[in-house]
DNA sequence: CATTTTTTGTTAATCAAATCACATTTACAT
DNA sequence: ATGTAAATGTGATTTGATTAACAAAAAATG
């Protein structure tokens, strides 16, 4: 987006969702401008750390008043691209994948699930919020007429690196993973691992060390 | 545990599940012995990391020959308690929490929710996988009863604080949220949170950028 | 309008984690 | 047995992120 994209943390970056959050719920209340330690005491962050955050992204704060609310709004939401609505399809409609599902993203005007699959013929074929459940097997056509770049998958460790093998060869870009294994796919191909039980384990670790 | 906890990085110990699973996997499938490298291209980590994280728990590797995989996961077991089952109490059941209800950690033998909780009659009362939901009023006897320490909430964001509140007022130590809304708890109680929109909006974000 | 206060943006310092480089140890082959 | 190859564990280095410190800029005040 910005032209010295590279530079950027990738901290900072995974913090860009929560401030615009944040500063919706903000603006929501009817709150006009914020200050760096405001927005800490409220998202726990050093105000160093947001003010230099922001940095990243031009100079968006004046001195001695702060940050205007909207146009922080206005800047993190380019970069989010929350008004172009980015179309996800989800794989795997076990109990978890209905859940997604019934959820999709119903407070985030610019993520859906429009489309979802399963192996399952007792799915296939049904309709849940509005999506339909189709097989497996339709995944091309389907992925590369609806342009879905991004996939949410609930597949099983086992059958995993065979769906995301066919996921990256149609064109998917980002992949979200329930499943704890890692997968291979090529550099250009991002994965992230959401794995319930590593978290659970980790804080009950952490809570006994300390 | 060990007696140098403290100088054990939150990395190491964030990956240490990760190698617990991914050994028994090996394991399960015949394997003995396994080197750094060959563990590295498992899991996508360099193998020096690899090492140098094994090293915060002992020499647990042998010269020229690598590391012995039963005796990997038998002191790393020791360590994540894995044999010493943990009762978890699950806060709001909704979809989100039915399916992780419904799933209940099958796959790993010393995580298990053992009490769920929601406000809404229409639900308290009910059964879901053998574990009973009541009402959020009989939080403190249940929680103290029944020792639990860790907590699995899917409570909103507009709820959250105040639940969270009670949580640390009897006795609970871990708290994973699927709310994006940071909780004020005092220091000795650890809070991690998993923001599904969060982590889809990034993946993409870094797909854009990439 | 000058002065004081506030708050930013950034350079420098610190801290933590990942990686490099290599001496040491052990296995294995001959 | 002895020598060679393989793999570990760890000081030294590099990389990356956070925090501290402060000069410059803008707002608020009298």
């Amino acid at each position: 987006m910005t032209p010295q994209n590279k530079k950027i943390p990738r901290m900072s970056l995974e913090r860009l969702p929560i401030y615009y959050r944040t500063l919706c719920n903000l603006a929501d209340a009817g709150y006009l401008r914020i200050k760096s330690a405001q927005l800490g005491r409220i998202i726990h962050l050093e105000a160093t750390t947001i003010r230099r955050d922001f940095s990243y992204f031009g100079d968006l704060g004046k001195s001695g008043y702060g940050y205007d609310i909207a146009h922080l709004i206005e800047i993190f939401g380019t970069i989010l691209e929350v008004n172009h609505t980015q179309g996800l399809a989800l794989i795997g409609v076990g109990n978890l994948g209905r859940a997604l599902l019934i959820n999709n993203f119903r407070r985030n005007p610019n993520l859906e699930i429009v489309a979802a699959y399963d192996v399952d013929p007792a799915v296939i074929g049904g309709i849940i919020n509005e999506v339909p459940i189709q097989a497996l097997a339709d995944l091309e056509d389907d992925l590369k007429a609806k342009q879905i770049k991004g996939v949410i998958s609930t597949v099983p460790s086992h059958a995993l690196q065979e769906v995301v093998d066919q996921l990256v060869m149609f064109g998917v870009t980002s992949i979200l993973s329930f499943a704890p294994e890692p997968v291979h796919v090529p550099e250009s191909v991002h994965v992230r691992y959401l794995d319930l039980t590593s978290e659970v384990q980790n804080l009950l670790l952490l809570a006994e060390l300390s």
